[in-house]
DNA sequence: GTGACCACCTGGCCGC
DNA sequence: TGCGGCCAGGTGGTCA
């Protein structure tokens, strides 16, 4: 389930091998993952661009060409693969581009919730999705004021407000975790009752959390790897989620998960009160 | 404007 | 062993 850590390294990862490779052709097996524009545009627009860059917004993946940006959000289990012609394609591969090297990048994904949109390169900041998106973790203008007017009129719990990518982007339900508990915030508290210190301490160790964790190649949990063969490292940090029943590292008491707005949510009753 | 709920998907796991 | 049902979860859409 690639949140922002993971993101940041499968572009690193991409990066090193895409760039100034042109692609010459892309091969659609399951069309809703293309969310824009429809599929023969798709097709006919990415066709001859040569990638330039590999750029990253919150959870999406902007692959930076000639004329267009191809935007790739992965959702629970979106991977990118390197293969060649002579590889069977798999049942879970549904978008194949075709590079002018021979090889191949396929889209895999299990479950087909990775969305990709192809825009022109000047728009992608000025329409959906990006336009909707919220600030970056280390973006300058996330401020205990920023965050004060993004919540001040927000009843539901905290936790869910963490989720929401309009108001921060890339943190998704496992840093949200980490992160409450750092903070030693209880993931019900309303969220335009936190305080400017607990808002503080949110800025603080979003932005702790997630740099610590792309310097450690992300989470691998359950299906979600970083690369083909390569597992990330900081599943091993983490304190509270998936810890149901285990000690509090802090104080012992065992950790909790309740579910907020449908999402498993591990906490320490005694820690975050 | 806000919040709750559902659909999208499939593999893994659990209980019967 | 096989089957059914639940769970995982990010996002967009709909409805109150």
């Amino acid at each position: 389930m690639p949140e922002l850590p993971e993101v940041e390294t499968v572009k690193r990862g991409l990066e090193k091998e895409l760039v100034n490779h042109k692609v010459l052709k892309a091969v659609i097996y399951y069309p809703n993952i293309i969310s824009a524009p429809i599929l023969s545009e798709f097709q006919q627009q990415i066709k001859n661009q040569t990638i330039h860059k590999m750029n990253r917004y919150g959870k999406w993946l902007i692959f930076e060409l000639d004329d267009y940006a191809l935007l790739s959000h992965l959702r629970m289990e979106g991977k990118y693969f390197f293969r060649t012609k002579k590889d069977p394609i798999s049942k879970h591969e549904h978008v194949v581009f075709e590079l002018d090297d021979g090889r191949e990048l396929r889209y895999h994904d299990t479950r087909k919730f990775g969305r990709m949109y192809l825009l022109k390169k000047e728009d992608i900041y000025h329409v959906p999705p990006l336009s909707k998106l919220g600030l970056e973790p280390w973006d300058n203008l996330l401020t205990v004021k920023y965050l004060k007017e993004k919540l001040k009129n927000k009843t539901i719990p905290i936790k869910t407000c963490l989720l929401d990518q309009s108001i921060i982007v890339g943190i998704g339900n496992i840093y949200a975790n980490e992160i409450l508990f750092m903070c030693h915030i209880s993931p019900f508290k309303k969220s335009n009752k936190l305080t400017a210190k607990e808002l503080e301490k949110v800025i603080e160790y979003t932005r702790k959390i997630l740099k610590e964790a792309i310097e450690m190649g992300g989470s691998t949990i359950r299906s979600y790897h970083p690369r083909e063969g390569v597992d990330g490292l900081f599943q091993q940090r983490l304190f509270v989620h998936g810890k149901e029943h285990e000690k509090c590292p802090n104080c012992g008491t065992m950790i909790q998960k309740k579910f907020i707005n449908g999402r498993s949510s591990y906490y320490c009753p005694c820690c975050q009160k």
